[in-house]
DNA sequence: ACCTATAAATAAAG
DNA sequence: CTTTATTTATAGGT
């Protein structure tokens, strides 16, 4: 039998502390990311199942790929997070240095309303108003255009593409929040 | 010295294997929720700072408050979210079933030069269109409205409105997306 | 990708 | 909220 002594080169091996600050080394910051982004995805999907919550998480690496995780699923929770502006259940949290995040999407129907009420207080200023007709010839953006110039044709593009727009939106936020803006009617 | 023996009533604190299934116990349930939200937050700020990426966690508790985390904002990662859609890096993650999640945002700029297409081959059909002028007294939705019927002070509103409802909607999506879009111009 | 020792998270009780 | 016992996550190495 034979004892072998040591001449202690302790073979550290398992879980060490480490320090919370930005990991140099791109080999080991890409194994970091990817070991502690599976462990995340975990516990949010536990998170999910134990409390019956809907969970949402985006992430970026450092090389920019995107990751998401979603329960139950990243598109609806975010579609849900953008469109609870009129509810009063707005909780922030705050991050890694203290600070607090904003949801700043709480004030947009008092932008909207704002906004159709400005329309509603000029409409009363006018009574009649002229119009003239002519072809434009696609010039320019039609914001920088003089109105009067636009004829019923570039008009029916203009709904159009305004309906268009809307309705890209509206889906693509998923959103009732735009249904009742009719842009003066 | 004294020894006792326990006539065994093992006092079970610290913690237990749990199953990972929906908490019935309400009182427990938002217990655990703050507990392990916390918890998710906290790695997620860790996430972030380590690997230099960005990350954003959206959820609603089963009562349907919202708490959201973002590093560097919530918001800032969503934007980056919706809006690379027209980029290649798109990694979907499995949730708890399994199951992948989908970023449906993908197709949209494809959406918008169909749109923006069909505009132009609409533009061609016409030469030249008669206009007429009338006020408008305000009743229904202006896509509802023959167009003919729309006079300078409705356009004026058309135009303002839509005006506010696009920069509305960059600022709200944050976006540079919409910018080339102009409605025929 | 897998292993192992250890740090960190957390379930239940006080 | 705090403590305690235990499970779970994971840093570093292979």
């Amino acid at each position: 039998m034979e004892e072998v002594v040591h001449t202690e080169k302790k073979k550290r091996t398992g879980k060490r502390k480490i320090e919370i600050k930005p990991i140099i080394n791109k080999t080991s910051k890409q194994v970091t990311f990817s070991k502690r982004r599976t462990g995340l995805f975990k516990k949010a999907s536990e998170l999910g199942l134990l409390c019956g919550s809907e969970i949402a998480i985006i992430t970026f690496s450092g090389a920019g790929k995107l990751f998401s995780f979603g329960h139950p699923t990243a598109d609806a929770v975010i579609h849900r997070y953008i469109n609870q502006s009129n509810c009063i259940n707005v909780e922030n949290s705050n991050d890694d240095n203290g600070n607090y995040n904003e949801n700043n999407f709480g004030q947009l129907s008092e932008q909207y309303k704002k906004v159709l009420s400005n329309i509603e207080v000029e409409k009363r200023k006018a009574d009649v108003a002229p119009s003239s007709s002519s072809s434009n010839g696609g010039l320019g953006f039609w914001w920088d255009q003089p109105i009067d110039n636009l004829g019923v044709f570039e008009l029916e593009q203009l709904k159009n593409s305004l309906e268009g727009f809307r309705d890209e939106i509206c889906s693509r936020i998923g959103s009732s929040l735009f249904d009742d803006i009719d842009f003066g009617n």
